[in-house]
DNA sequence: TGGAACGTACGTTTTTTATCGTACCTTAGT
DNA sequence: ACTAAGGTACGATAAAAAACGTACGTTCCA
């Protein structure tokens, strides 16, 4: 009867090193366990191998991955696609920090330093394809 | 030398609930436990008092809230601004999940169902603003 | 004046996350 | 056939987050 469970309907949402890991899996398709730690590695302080295995087993009895056991070595997949997953992340985020409101998450956007010239026209261009939808 | 402490820098990084106690608190002011538990309540399952009375407490240890013991109904509030605390989140958020690409967050939040027209329309305003400027 | 009602303190427990270490398989090369 | 290299399984532990319960202090008013 306890409130939060980790789920979304149906959906994970995934921690941050669940999503370091997913993140891997998108970028660069089914891969092993040593893959995906090996590039983790590279990217940041290391940890052991048997730490990214764990991780990655705990992530499929989720059924957050899926795997493919033919093989000795095991290929690991993410169970969503990318968009639908990182949809729910984001929807979580705007509701949890900006109140839901997707204007203000992007009125932040647009002050954060981070955001530069050229990814604003990005945005520009987008902006005046949706008007001419309607 | 271990990885992934919570701080950014001197900064603390909320926890979802950290979060929404912090979100109570900007949004109304200085307050007391008991207001914090009972709008908190309001919004979603409910935990017992005591819960949220020691999650404040945390959170004062931590250096996250502070407060105002003169009087017995102690008034916590928060020790930084929401827009400092929330532009460390977004940060932390966009490079987690979106590889540190601010215009790929934004193109996901312009095909979010959630974007509202008004909502687009404030965004333009704002681009606007800024072409101005330069 | 005594007992609800409302507060705080704080030790404890439960649940998740994050990491490891050790045991044990599989395969290729010698 | 043996072994080194490289895998997986899995129990254990540590640390963080979340949630409680119990003890005890203050106020106020019937």
């Amino acid at each position: 009867m306890k409130a939060s469970k980790k789920t979304i309907g149906r959906e994970l949402v995934p921690t941050k090193s669940e999503m370091d890991v997913l993140q891997i899996l998108w970028q660069n398709g089914p891969s092993t366990v040593r893959f995906v730690h090996d590039t983790l590695n590279k990217q940041k302080e290391a940890v052991q191998y048997t730490s990214t295995l764990k991780l990655m087993q705990v992530m499929t009895e989720k059924g957050m991955l899926k795997r493919d056991e033919s093989n000795m070595k095991h290929i690991y997949m993410p169970e969503l696609e990318e968009k639908k997953t990182k949809g729910f992340i984001l929807d979580r985020f705007v509701d949890s920090v900006y109140n839901g409101s997707v204007s203000s998450l992007m009125i932040a956007l647009l002050g954060n330093d981070k955001t530069s010239k050229k990814e604003l026209q990005k945005v520009k261009e987008l902006l005046k394809k949706l008007d001419e939808k309607e």
